[in-house]
RNA sequence: GGGUGGGUUCCCGAGUGGCCAAAGGGAUCAGACUGUAAAUCUGCCGGCUCUGCCUUCGAUGGUUCGAAUCCAUCCCCGCCCA
């Protein structure tokens, strides 16, 4: 069987690391390693997913995992890559966020039965700590010089504002890899490489600590695995709606294949090494012989990780029905109030959200990009009356791509 | 704290009394071509009960027939000095 850490390596999760050989050692042999993740929203997105699939691997191989929800960080805001201040967040939100996060994780890796995961939150070594404590026990090792020059401040320093309290993120996060080294063992941090210098933060105060205390110095070992990102550099996972959620209540489980399916074809290889457990020999002959079907392929597996086999299924028909005959039983539904019948087809797009504005409605049906039942809307004033609903629903496609199935309720 | 330059629609950025819902670019959206991909071209791109009306140019008040543009106060940011 291959070594994880190469398997890892080769598959592209490996992009920054403290001292490869050390960090190797780790991963091939048995420690435990942690991820972070602030509760900032009430469901966790695409991004989160790389380190969690990763620590799922780290799981299989026998490694004790850490998953660390940032119950106190995310009372900061991290101020790395953002170009303002985060908004400060409401703490009973952060609460309920927590709890929430919670249950997805376990979509990812396993909370019971052997080697189950921990699942900490920082705030219970936190938020009780006195200020100046923490500022002698912990600021004292903090260069602001070095921090400043950091690549995570550079772009809060350009706009200017950089506040103190975002300054404390890094203490923070760097003392939570300490705390978990201490009461754990942990010894390696895993993250996004947007989370690289606060990893780095972490790294080095737990070895000046050693240092200090008179232990081993090698106990401390980060490395990142790449943002996910498109060929074009932007983050992926961005829809017109915020971010691609994992809660299938706040992005569906049909919108979240339809994503994967309408991704760049030069970014499919990198996607089915990554978010998928497909051997490295049969992706390279997806890809390089059917590109469409490696998309399919792709866009099944991941959601099948994230939603489950049976739902991801359910989606990939559903989508090869809209688009081949233009309907379909699952497709994405809106009910609409029968005693609204005979309105504007405008004001049903509207309704439906599948306009911002009866304005862009307006717009979009004088340029032709409105279907009613496969036929092209003409006029925006068009009604829509009980004849459009003959077999029970009416199906509206905007666009290329869009569906939507119109039931009376 | 002092001096000085700024804050414009999703983003960048022009506009310095009427011709401004505001140039140009980007993003988004739609059309053509395709493969639910990319590239390219075209259109659209604040809202509405749409030949008109309403809301918007950091905030509030004022001058004016008329303000994104002028004045006052306040808030925020850059730069220089302390």
């Amino acid at each position: 069987m291959k070594k994880l850490y190469e398997s890892l390596k080769e598959r592209g999760f490996v992009y920054q690391y403290t001292n490869e050989e050390q960090v190797k050692n780790l991963v091939n042999g048995k420690t435990t390693v942690y991820v972070g993740i602030d509760p900032t929203a009430d469901s966790l997105h695409i991004g989160h997913c790389l380190p969690l699939i990763m620590l799922k691997r780290f799981q299989d191989w026998g490694h004790k995992v850490i998953v660390l929800l940032g119950g106190a960080t995310a009372q900061i805001g991290d101020p790395s890559g953002k170009n303002n201040m985060r908004k400060m967040i409401d703490t009973n939100f952060i609460n309920t966020n927590l709890s929430q996060i919670k249950a997805l994780i376990s979509k990812f890796i396993k909370l019971d039965g052997e080697n189950p995961a921990i699942i900490v939150n920082n705030a219970d070594w936190t938020c009780d700590k006195k200020y100046i404590d923490f500022m002698r026990e912990v600021g004292v090792h903090f260069n602001v010089s070095k921090m400043l020059a950091s690549d995570s401040c550079a772009k809060r320093l350009e706009n200017g504002g950089l506040t103190f309290l975002e300054m404390g993120y890094m203490l923070i996060q760097a003392n939570d890899f300490v705390h978990l080294n201490r009461t754990y063992g942990c010894m390696l941090q895993v993250g996004g490489s947007d989370q690289w210098a606060n990893m780095l933060a972490g790294v080095e105060l737990g070895r000046k600590l050693n240092h200090l205390e008179g232990k081993s110095e090698d106990s401390f070992q980060a490395f990142t695995v790449p943002l996910l990102t498109n060929s074009e550099g932007v983050k992926m996972g961005k829809t017109v709606n915020g971010a691609l959620w994992v809660d299938k209540n706040k992005t569906s489980v049909y919108d979240f294949y339809q994503y994967f399916i309408n991704i760049d074809d030069r970014d499919v290889e990198k996607l089915l090494l990554m978010l998928t457990e497909i051997d490295l020999k049969k992706i390279n002959s997806l890809v390089s012989t059917d590109i469409r079907e490696a998309k399919r392929v792709m866009a099944l597996e991941v959601t099948a990780l994230v939603h489950g086999r049976q739902n991801a299924i359910i989606a990939q028909e559903t989508a090869h029905a809209l688009f081949q005959q233009g309907d379909a039983k699952d497709a994405p539904t809106f009910e609409l109030n029968k005693s609204l019948v005979n309105f504007q087809i405008v004001d049903l797009l509207y309704e439906s959200k599948l306009c911002a504005s009866k304005g862009e409605g307006r717009r979009l049906i004088e340029q032709g990009g409105v279907q009613l039942n496969g036929n092209k809307v003409e006029k925006f004033s068009q009604l829509v009356c009980a004849q459009d609903f003959t077999q029970g629903y009416a199906i509206i496609k905007k666009g290329k791509k869009q569906f939507l199935k119109v039931v009376l309720k």
